[in-house]
DNA sequence: GACAGGTGATATATCGTTACATCATGGTAC
DNA sequence: GTACCATGATGTAACGATATATCACCTGTC
């Protein structure tokens, strides 16, 4: 009753010695079928489970590892942790994870939490602003690290998605359908994936002679998505267009056009990044730049494995294509230009 | 450059013996000013970060907690669990969460991998059908352990909702606006909680001899709950409300109900339980049983404190109220009892 | 000048586990 | 009967930290 059962609580319930027991649990050595048993009934009696942690401080095998992410609840980045959970988790890896909500200082404390704690390795998207001092930590702990869609230095393995292709291919798409004032919509600060994002839109205007560029900021969530469209449809009515940068904006968006009398596909084509579930079961489905989540949790698992595995290997850089889904929010301009601006005014 | 930094590297850096260089790090023990500096510059230096593992084995302090949590991106839970993280967070507490998705198997390899890797406490919502073996482990750990939501056993503190009065008073106000043919709408399997959610609904409808009740399953995702509604609303068409198992599925109740053609608080009435963040911002926003669940992640985490720092205090029970919040999709029920159903009809 | 007391550092044992070396035993070979 | 080998177990040190005891050294006191 009194205290957690350890190896030498086993072995001395069993009669023997406590490197004894040790080779029982693990399989390992040469044990006679007798031993073996008696050894066995006694740990299931006393609820036995190894202790990890002085087994690595030991073998310095380490089967624990850190998922820092940015945003814990958006749900394009819960399948991308599903998805390397279920990946690493098969491999017998444990993977706990922490949401820094963006903010470096969190972060820092975070990252350094798990390094106190012992990880064997880290995945890691790291938050807007993280100071090179925070870089510099990481590094010197030599643990096993893979940064996930903002890259941080060359030290480390990467696995991101190719932004600038993929907001390119959802402009042009606007483009065929006759849009010529289609706005960018989304994201907070100026990180790099939203730079290669906003520059893919920026190639395919200037590829048409389109222009100018209108580049309409908002936080990564719906109700915030929600304004920012009333905001820019108020400012700019000609827009007929716009291209957003994740789905939860473009949900957002959407719901902003219906609160001012403007149907999403029609009036105005919205299109989103991600492919999130909501997105197909949105009125109106969401057209949207696709990613799988859980291909791309696989994808950053087994870089991590690989380089867990071959701590040696050459650093690696893995981008994963996006494809244009066409739902229902994205559909032919109005004839006029401002055919959606006088819908609603006066 | 090769290996960790530990206390050995910085005592040799710094010329001082190690539990020295202990010392230091924790401020204990008396230490001259001039051997501190010594000392923090070395730490500084080498980027040490102190191996938490190492010092819990011998302390026995551990301040690496587990919360083993049903549905990950469920945004009730990710809500609640991030008040729990903030709380545990200000405490000097590192949080892990593991996502059972209500599988016993993947459950049990999970608490006990949170075993062997040493946790200093657990939050644990246990999955459907946990058996007796489960808890019994856990129990034999004499780790500090708090159920939420589902209760386990007499051993462990618990914190929940008061359900059954959450469900009669949801199933009241359908009453007073005229409703008599109300069904209950979502969960899966037989929890404790769906007993005693379902337990207040059926008590309401027998206090004003209403009848007879009608009790839908469902899983707790918005697409369920619009496939449950819509067959629902064939088998059943002279009901005109529902009350549901929690906002994913009222969500997708409401969603259902626009595809055949009808209108939520209107048409039919739907009220969710849990209050998340879509909920207000749907189209129509949703009547629901509010709880606010960063105040009960608050909770969770200060009943799991209270036991950790007073090991042998009497187990606890904390029930929260859940609070109706009245939006737009119930409303007075329609003249006819099958109005609706004359809607849809031939 | 010997002793008490405070200061600032170190020696040593220990936590639960694993790696490696060692050891007792019995069977086989010569 | 001695040597050799395989088998099945144990002894010991180490991982990185902390707790406790101990130890120099200095100061002040009688």
């Amino acid at each position: 009753m009194a205290g957690k059962p350890t190896l030498r609580s086993v072995a001395q319930e069993a009669g023997v010695s406590i490197p004894t027991v040790s080779q029982v649990m693990r399989g390992t050595g040469r044990i006679s079928e007798q031993t073996r048993e008696k050894v066995l009934e006694a740990a299931r009696k006393l609820h036995y489970v190894p202790d990890s942690r002085a087994a690595a401080m030991r073998s310095g095998e380490n089967r624990e590892i850190g998922f820092v992410i940015n945003q814990f609840a958006n749900p394009f980045n819960a399948e991308v942790v599903s998805g390397a959970v279920d990946l690493l988790d098969g491999e017998g890896y444990l993977v706990s994870i922490l949401d820094t909500r963006d903010d470096a200082a969190r972060q820092s404390r975070q990252l350094e939490a798990f390094i106190r704690n012992g990880r064997g390795g880290l995945m890691w998207v790291p938050a807007l602003d993280t100071p090179e001092e925070t870089v510099a930590l990481l590094r010197a702990q030599g643990i096993p690290t893979v940064t996930f869609l903002r890259p941080a230095g060359d030290d480390f393995d990467h696995v991101g998605v190719r932004n600038a292709v993929a907001t390119d291919a959802a402009t042009r798409h606007l483009v065929d359908l006759g849009h010529r004032h289609i706005a960018y919509l989304g994201g907070t600060g100026m990180t790099a994936v939203r730079r290669r994002r906003i520059a893919g839109y920026e190639r395919a205007l200037a590829a048409q002679d389109l222009g100018p560029a209108i580049v309409w900021p908002s936080i990564d969530t719906k109700r915030a998505g929600m304004e920012a469209m009333l905001e820019l449809y108020r400012t700019h009515p000609k827009v007929t267009a716009v291209v957003c940068n994740g789905d939860m904006v473009a949900l957002g968006a959407c719901l902003g056009l219906v609160k001012a009398g403007l149907q999403p596909g029609k009036d105005v084509s919205v299109i989103g990044f991600d492919d999130i579930e909501d997105a197909s079961v949105a009125t109106p489905p969401l057209t949207t730049m696709a990613v799988s989540p859980q291909k791309l949790g696989r994808k950053l698992a087994q870089v991590l494995l690989n380089r867990i595995r071959e701590p040696e290997m050459p650093v690696s850089l893995s981008e994963v294509f996006a494809e244009l889904v066409i739902r229902e929010t994205t559909g032919p301009a109005p004839q006029s230009s401002d055919a959606a601006a006088s819908t609603r005014a006066r």
